[in-house]
DNA sequence: TATTGTTATACTCTATAACTATA
DNA sequence: TATAGTTATAGAGTATAACAATA
């Protein structure tokens, strides 16, 4: 606080705050994904199809809140690298089951280890407590609700 | 954790609350801007050339970390709406000065009240002490040091 | 008629290159 | 030569509209 200048209400305002910790979480888990070429989008794809179940492109779109027309690049990008695979639905030929590889599931396995390590730099500067509060705080911004509040 | 689905793991993923987040925010914001016909952005702009500091166009880009040629538009819309005015440097007349108008000064105070409101809706799911804390968290991320560690 | 995937198109946002005037 | 502001342009990203296949 000793050297307060012009620019310290801009650096505090939380706009300001949430979108440069955003890119500098964006930053360091780009990096980790560029050494398994692919980028923080296809990796959540890459999550989304590799949870279990088995989801057509819109489901798996809204999932990710992007729209049906974005998956399809998407998932044209994964599949020029092998990464998933596309086939009809058997019940529905109008849908598309977009599933993991075996290129896939092994790049996602990869990937989570290269983002585990990304976040553990990324919260280098808190304590382990800290995170975990602030990520339960994330949480709880996001449902928007006072479901998390405890005072 | 009675009801894992396997969309879990993908609201769960750290990089989705944080854009999650900054999305419910700048909605929040925004549509309290709104109301004074400005945006998110030359609220920043405003609060900047407001700071008491004597700003050029391109100081004032610097210090929101965006380009001097995105600046120029943004400044026009300011101007537009009589909120800000430019005027030649009377040292260096390549620079110009961008100051607010009376008018500017009053929708900036307004502005302050207004993402104060929208800002205390945005933290309701989260208790005084937890809002310090999750700031203070915020900004120790952002200086990506380790200063604000004390484990 | 409605829905899924697709394509073409348009729109927003922002940066790069080039120009003018000033230094 | 270099810098500040400006303009034109291009690129990324994403959404809307329209179309084909299927329900």
């Amino acid at each position: 606080m000793s050297d307060e200048t012009a620019g310290n209400e801009i650096e505090n305002r939380f706009g300001y705050l949430l979108k440069h910790v955003q890119s500098r979480y964006q930053q360091l888990a780009g990096a980790a994904l560029e050494q398994l070429g692919i980028d923080g989008k296809q990796w959540a794809v890459l999550v989304t199809i590799g949870s279990g179940e088995e989801l057509s492109q819109q489901e798996a779109a809204n999932a990710l809140g992007i729209d049906r027309t974005t998956m399809v690049a998407l998932v044209d990008g994964l599949e020029d690298k092998g990464l998933a695979r596309r086939s009809r639905h058997p019940e529905d030929r109008r849908k598309n089951i977009v599933e993991l590889t075996t290129d896939g599931r092994r790049t996602l396995e990869r990937a989570r280890k290269k983002v585990a390590a990304a976040e553990q730099t990324f919260f280098a500067p808190l304590s382990s407590p800290d995170i975990d509060k602030f990520k339960t705080a994330l949480r709880a911004l996001l449902r928007g609700d006072e479901q998390g509040r405890y005072e």
